[in-house]
DNA sequence: CGTTACCTTATAGATAGCTCAAATGTAAGG
DNA sequence: CCTTACATTTGAGCTATCTATAAGGTAACG
């Protein structure tokens, strides 16, 4: 059984990260000592090593809530998992796509911007923000 | 001279917004009515509607803050654009690369799933995201 | 004059995910 | 026993960008 500081060490992770999940509910209660100072099995830390790895796959907390209780309830079936990653790759189509659409915007203003510097390069104020910022 | 809602109307955003952008010092403080209503004028409403246009350009108000200081000193030029909107395509580019990484990353896991699924259709607990994640 | 719609300020809440600080208790080493 | 490092709980603060609410003043219409 470890202490908080030794499994926050571990896990490379801030102990007041820890009181936090178990706030919010996404760790269980730990086990505490005689004197109140809370004992981490390795159980305990696997399912925190498990949440942080699902934060690095971009799930959110609340994500990572469901399916720990998918998995607590011991239904966490694959098609479930399937379902979510499914998910997780529709938002990132989109948020790529949005990307992209907002770099072209982007690029098209740049190309326009040093078009100008070419030719006017003793050009005062630059006013392309106001004519590309006008028709929206 | 225009009220706050009749600008907010026309811009369709929420007035509180404006007070909001007013209180941060985004916008000059307007002038005022007899009995202390703000009265926004045509260059007012011409430089919301730039904030809210480079909004669009996915630039965060500070940023957006930074350029209207400049021109208010009539000292934005092209460079200084050019420079700005170049920044602003490269944190793009990176946020795109780490979303493509991603989602290969999850495409490989959706995969992996779905071939489980195919194998055992009725198999229980889906292990796949403990398996996954172990070694990150 | 009464009602309703709008204006003002100041303050709090929402979102997500921590992070810090204060006040206090406990454990370990010398 | 003293010091230092750790533990606890509670609550506030941080980022960014609003959004909502309360309590009160004003304007317009009939």
């Amino acid at each position: 059984m470890l202490t908080i500081s030794e499994v926050a060490h571990r896990l490379g992770i801030n102990p007041q990260t820890i009181y936090f999940y178990e706030r919010i509910g996404l760790i269980p209660p730990p086990h505490r000592s005689a004197s109140g100072y809370r004992l981490f099995s390795d159980d305990d830390v696997t399912r925190l090593s498990l949440i942080l790895g699902l934060k690095t796959l971009d799930l959110s907390l609340d994500e990572i809530h469901e399916i720990l209780c998918l998995k607590d309830q011991h239904c966490l079936s694959c098609q479930q998992v399937s379902q979510e990653l499914q998910h997780k790759i529709t938002q990132i189509n989109t948020k790529i796509a949005q990307l992209e659409t907002l770099r072209a915007e982007l690029i098209t203003l740049l190309n326009e911007c040093q078009s100008r510097i070419q030719s006017h390069p003793q050009s005062g104020e630059c006013t392309l923000l106001n004519e590309a910022v006008e028709h929206r």
